[in-house]
DNA sequence: GGGTCATGGG
DNA sequence: CCCATGACCC
């Protein structure tokens, strides 16, 4: 089972982009972060046509997440609050950045973690925020009637240094502080969820995102931020995970690439 | 010589089709209109390597003109105040909606008369006022050493019924109003100008500019509003007069056709 | 509907 | 740099 996750930056802007992926990457779900479309306006038939079942929640101008599947997802869930509820999720799910639904037994949770901006603004204490909730959510996931999953999609935060093309001045650089990366650790570790990538890779140089500012693809500047998380069971079954840079040099690209993980079926 | 007129509607999105235009149709002058950029800005390069002379007069977001010439064009006049003086032209300078020069012996000139919104809206009137200031400077023109010539342009204004698809309720349309009309009749009067299309063809159903918003071109619902006008001598040399629809019909095309003159010299 | 700009976001 | 929006213009 191929799994892939792709920031696309606008699914209207990169609905060719994606048709065109799938075309030589058959993967069985992709999950798409930054739709930026509320779900009215979502363009659900290409990818219907191309056979894709459409699992979508998104908002109009920022933030918005989707799940394509050749088979129907079971139980999809669009936020934190059918886990947690909405006393406990209070404003957080005004921001579309989290939909998961079982494929083949494994629930996919597809995520958008926020930016952040920069560690001295008010965005940052609300990721942080965002990922002790998402911490929650997932013990609340590891207790439930499917506790193999999968949490992959954008998570503005580079693990450890190795995933960043230069790591000077990464402390208090958005997306490379210890404090997010400590509030990631914490997330990973209330369900041993371990990162597929760093199964098959253990050097630096491999990375998901590239800022279009700095032009930093043809130079491989970039960040690894885009990742795939499994449960024990699945991450013994990963068989691959690889970052598929093709898209990134395509015209207009998105500033992120796809990343899949492959797991025995 | 082969001279056309273009409304492009932004020379920077225009730039290939008016490209790919000059590759097949190698016009001794192409006279645009809309332009939308100010001088510094303008993409002078990729015309220049195509074997043109630039000669522009733009500004930001709104109107620009233009024109491209095989060989440089003597004594270029921009706006209306080298021939009328600034007292009388006032404001009119401003939007930048004339260029003039000489090409050949014949002087060119090319327009974009303002298109007047509304006959109720004082966009309207400075439209008539423009055109009265247009007939000055052409009267001024027939007396300068150079009586022969040819205006072009975008001149928002269906001389007749048979230039327009469908002419009911055209009195109160712009574009179509007989206050217009006959304003600009008296511009030509002025200078003896003739309509070097209707040299060659009688019937309706030619036009030169259709709405996008009423998907107007696929179905022919146009407007006749790009003229080549003559002097005397150079409309009983002209050979032929022709709307070039192809490009309405490319990717993201102006609203606009090129209109073609062929003056035997 | 398709240009422009300005603003906000990354 | 490349998205989005809203305002203005044709």
């Amino acid at each position: 089972m191929d799994i892939a996750s792709w920031n696309v930056n606008s699914i209207r802007s990169r609905q060719q982009h994606i048709l065109d992926w799938l075309g030589t990457n058959t993967v069985d779900v992709l999950c798409l972060q930054e739709t930026k479309v509320v779900d009215e306006d979502f363009p659900r038939q290409p990818f219907e046509a191309a056979g894709y079942h459409c699992h979508i929640s998104g908002q109009k101008s920022y933030n918005g997440v989707a799940i394509f599947s050749r088979e129907p997802l079971q139980d999809v869930k669009i936020g934190f609050a059918p886990l947690l509820g909405s006393e406990v999720t209070g404003d957080l799910d005004e921001q579309k950045r989290v939909i998961s639904g079982v494929y083949m037994g494994v629930r996919i949770v597809n995520l958008y973690v926020p930016n952040g901006s920069a560690p001295d603004s008010e965005k940052y204490s609300y990721k942080l925020r965002w990922l002790k909730t998402l911490k929650t959510y997932l013990h609340n996931l590891s207790k439930s009637d499917t506790p193999e999953f999968l949490v992959c999609g954008d998570f503005n935060i580079a693990p450890e240094d190795r995933d960043i093309h230069d790591p000077k001045g990464r402390e208090n650089h958005i997306m490379a502080t210890p404090v997010e990366r400590q509030a990631l650790k914490d997330v990973l570790a209330i369900a041993d969820l371990q990162d597929a990538f760093r199964k098959f890779t253990e050097e630096t140089g491999h990375y998901s995102w590239w800022d279009y500012r700095t032009r930093g693809f043809s130079r491989n500047r970039g960040w690894r931020i885009d990742h795939h998380y499994l449960t024990p069971k699945l991450y013994a079954q990963a068989q691959r995970c690889w970052i598929d840079q093709e898209p990134r040099g395509w015209e207009k690209p998105s500033d992120h690439a796809p990343v899949v993980v492959t797991i025995k079926d």
